[in-house]
DNA sequence: TCTTATCTAAACCTTTTGATTTAGAAAAAG
DNA sequence: CTTTTTCTAAATCAAAAGGTTTAGATAAGA
């Protein structure tokens, strides 16, 4: 919970200097804020942050010198307490995805009401997350498209069961990249055996090369024994 | 938007008998709701959704018989426009977020207030997403630690922004695990030119065959030219 | 205008892959 | 105690992939 004694600090980045001007009144309005700096450019942004640590980030994600999205992970790497809160014209569900994906904790359309800004603040300074009702729902509406395909595959026959334990080992190779000389090697046995299971493999997942094998298996949720594969989005 | 004129058609599915009717009673309160059905099975009730065709399904997802996930893809697989609210005792982060993912429209704790769930079934019924505070705060936890990993392939420099327009096109037949002769005929240039893309896209990318080629754009966040942003409104 | 980037294409050659057949040994299943 | 599965391996052959060099056409930029 927030320690309403203290004063929430917060940082601004927006490429726009009149906008910036605007959200700072707007946030001096309310006593218990504290705008610490502003300033037009990401970089400088990602600087002010690490000399002030403020708790809360907003970020104008549309910013033409470096790309909102890859400022969000920087300051994230910073591995700080501040959270940021994402600033867009759009309510772009894919933009909206990989904000929050990235670790946005919240997200503010520049359209909406100056008393939503401050919720939305308010919200996530006590660790909460805030997304509008609208954005909300686009952002589940691409969540769930995308998240799609991972549960049709998971589901109903996966030819990937039909693979004995020595195929799956070679599949494992086959999806790390590596050609018959080195799985041979890795596996300590002939090529000529590998070639005999990568073409089994092969009958198996009705495919006729590696790269669709490959590509088979990673859409399939194919797990290899030792690393996580992450499943695509 | 929902037409006020037509009552909201409701199913309940929970293996709790009293609860099941507890709900009925609140839910029959609302003059606007009818509920079609009410079963204490979860095959049941998938019977029931395909005779009847609900709005909405309240279906508790902490089921001895069937698991409630699984429900949930059952579900959505006959591809009816019935939406379905999860209910569950239990604010997991790993539960919701796999009930969202699999498509529910809705996920409301069982320790909530009645009126809690009136509000889900109005907002979800107008094609909303319903998830109380807490849950999104929750959801956004687990969503974010999981996607941590993917995120940190998409940082630093990416290589795939080095190649040029006709690699990407290339690139993208790769990835579909296409061979030379395919993608030529696809781009109606000869198949010496794509071998001079491939090998090109290969010194771009630091690999030495199509399947590392594949693995990289696939980890890296390569874009297909088809992949459809849902861009509405 | 000169230069650079991009797209196109061929020739030549090497390596890798994939397809097919055959077959022995060991283990598991019946 | 057979039969089947799995893992091993070789021999061939054909096809595909990959490496390298050279080069013309065009478009974009300095």
């Amino acid at each position: 919970m927030r320690d309403f004694n203290k004063k929430l600090r917060v940082l601004l980045i927006d490429d726009n200097a009149n906008h910036l001007r605007g959200i700072k009144e707007l946030i001096n309005l309310e006593s218990c804020y504290e705008v610490v700096g502003t300033t037009t450019s990401a970089n400088l942004g990602v600087n002010l942050i690490k000399k002030y640590h403020p708790d809360i980030v907003l970020l104008d994600i549309n910013m033409p010198e470096k790309d909102g999205l890859q400022t969000i992970q920087t300051i994230n790497k910073l591995n700080l307490s501040t959270k940021i809160i994402a600033l867009s014209g759009y309510d772009d569900s894919d933009l909206i995805y990989r904000a929050m994906k990235l670790g946005a904790k919240g997200y503010v359309l520049k359209t909406m009401a100056s008393v939503k800004l401050i919720n939305a603040i308010e919200e996530v300074a006590s660790g909460k997350i805030y997304l509008p009702t609208v954005l909300t729902t686009r952002f589940f509406e691409y969540f769930q498209t995308t998240a799609k395909e991972e549960s049709k595959t998971s589901e109903g026959e996966n030819l990937l069961n039909t693979l004995t334990i020595r195929e799956n080992e070679v599949l494992e190779l086959l999806t790390e990249g590596i050609n018959y000389k080195s799985i041979a090697g890795k596996l300590i046995i002939s090529e000529t055996t590998v070639k005999t299971h990568v073409n089994n493999i092969f009958q198996k997942l009705q495919v006729n090369d590696r790269t669709n094998a490959v590509l088979y298996a990673l859409s399939h949720g194919f797990k290899s024994s030792k690393t996580n594969v992450i499943t695509t989005v």
